[in-house]
This record gives C-alpha cells, structure tokens and sequence, in this order.
DNA sequence: GGATATTGCTCAGTATGCTGACTATCAGTA
DNA sequence: TACTGATAGTCAGCATACTGAGCAATATCC
C-alpha cells in the first residue's frame, strides 16, 4: 500500500501545516499577533487601497465568506477599516489604518526570517524550484478550488 | 514590496487549498463522504491495527487535539473503533471497521486520481521532483510544528 | 511505597476554509 | 418601468488545526 508520506496533497498539508507554525512562532517571537492569513490581507490592501472584499478575496484566492472574519479581526485590531462604498451600496471598501502600516513595516522581518525558515532544509537553487513548481501546479490547478485566484483587471 | 504570489508559506497554503478541494471533488464523484484527513487517518489506522490515538496523530502529524474529532467522525460513520486498551486503561485502541476496509478499497481509484489531478500541470518528472523537494523541507521543519510526524518504535 | 513527573485523552476557545442559503443591491433587458 | 439575473456581503453549520487547561492513569525516582 502506497504511504500516506508519498501522496502529494498530504505532503501538502503538511508543509502548510508547518510553514503556518513558522510563520507564528517568528511574528509572535518579534511581539506582533497577526496570522498568515491575516497579514497576507493586510499587505493586499495597504497595495491596494479601497479595494472591496471580493476584490480582495479574489487577489489573495480566499473564499468571499473567510474574508468576512480576517476583516472583522483586522478591524478589530484596528490595523484595517471598512466602510461602505459610495460606488455600490453592497460594497465595503477597505483601507489600512496608519496602526496597520506601522505593523506591516515592523513586522517584515519576522515574516521573511519565517519564509526562510520553512525552506531551511533545502538549498537556494532547492528553494526556487520548490517555489517553480508549486507555482506551475497552482495554476494549473486554480479553478478546481472554489476560491480561485483573480487578478484584478484594468 | 514582495508579492504574497512569491512566498512559500503562500505557495503551501494555495496548493493545499486546492489539493483538499481536488480530494473532495473526486471522492464525493465516487460516491463517498470522507475528507482527506479522515481518509488518512483511516488508512494507517488500517496498516496499524489496534493502535493508539497518539501513535496515529504521529504516523500523520495531526495534532492529538485534532485527531479525538477526526475519530469521532470516523466512528459515527461506522469505518472505525475506538475501544479501551486492556494494557493502558488511558489509551483507545483503534480498529477498522469491516464497512471501514470496504469504503478504502472502494475509494482508491478516486484518491489516486485525485493525486494526479493536483500535478495535473507538472510533467511526470517535475511531479516528483516537487514530492521530493516537499519531503526534504518537511522532514527539515518537521519539530517546528506542534504535530509532528513520529515514528512507530520498535 | 509514596511523591513526582509524564502520558493519553478530552474539552473550551479561537481561526481558517468550506457549503449552502439568504438579503440587499445592481445591471441588463423586454 | 418591471422582470430577470448576477453580484457583494453575511450567516449558520461543519471540519480541520491550534493553545492551553484539566483529568485519569502510568512511570519514575527517592
């Protein structure tokens, strides 16, 4: 019988099962309380000021009902805000507070210490063919999940 | 600023992301109602006859917290037993179900299908060249998540 | 043998992720 | 303009994962 080790989706859960500890342990070590996912909202919208939360679900290939509470939590910690669009009355647009650049920028190094970290068994060149490859496997895979990745358009 | 798109812990999260949806997409195509996770725990439940909760957490590095919920599951659905042991009145001895045997057979062609279809980009070569770039940087990170894979001794 | 430490398991609480349903709103069309 | 369909967001419910705490039982050490 085939391992479970040698099976693609369970070493995929657990490489993100251990890059979510890192991640954790790093920001926490450096004193800042902010999930993966959080923070990879975060940086989306300080990139992209105003944006909507299908807006930003789609950059960052969350579901549209996951969002809902990242922001809620982001608001909550005051690093984010919401407030209803003037375009669109069922949009909310969303902004980083002057708090949430002031934790993206201080918490940069701990996020990249953690990047490094997750790859430290493998070597530089391991490192971007590991990073190649999931990339072509993702795309290639990316509307088989019910949150595709979207760009936005022009 | 670094693109979310260019991190590994990233990258990890969207290829789970679709691996799990690619799982559950095949499977519930079969016919079954079985998540990758309880599939997993099935399966070395299976290759481990009347071993303990702990020992399976290890054998798949879930968490011991995790596994008691992914069992109750397995339970109810009438795949497996949980019995106290007769060495260690602690433990629970687990055991697959006759029902539980004949769902894991019945369910292969769908989990190895459902294998390809995540490396559905990847050629054969650089499929496995990601199994085993993934196996060398999990097996480098595997103490830094609180569940790590453990083996069974001797 | 008895105190202490460790271990197996469970539980409460929190954070992703998903399915499916629902409301409010907008867009296109007859 | 009224109808239809699509879209933005939320909610309830379920399944991982984790933290931290606790209980019961076993192991270890003096």
């Amino acid at each position: 019988m085939k391992d479970n080790n040698d099976m693609p989706g369970h070493l995929a859960r657990r490489f993100q099962q251990i890059a979510v500890a890192v991640f954790l342990a790093e920001v926490g070590d450096a004193g800042f309380d902010l999930t993966p996912v959080q923070y990879a909202a975060l940086a989306t919208i300080k990139a992209n000021p105003g944006l909507d939360q299908v807006t930003l679900a789609g950059l960052i290939a969350y579901d549209r009902t996951t969002i809902t509470g990242v922001i809620d939590r982001l608001v909550q910690k005051g690093l984010a805000e919401r407030r209803a669009s003037s375009r669109d009355r069922r949009a909310r647009e969303l902004e980083i507070t002057d708090e949430g650049r002031r934790t993206l920028r201080k918490i940069t190094p701990a996020v990249e210490s953690a990047q490094r970290i997750m790859l430290r068994g493998l070597s530089a060149k391991e490192g971007e063919d590991l990073m190649r490859l999931l990339h072509k496997a993702i795309a290639a895979g990316n509307e088989l999940s019910r949150a595709p990745l979207r760009e936005v358009q022009a």
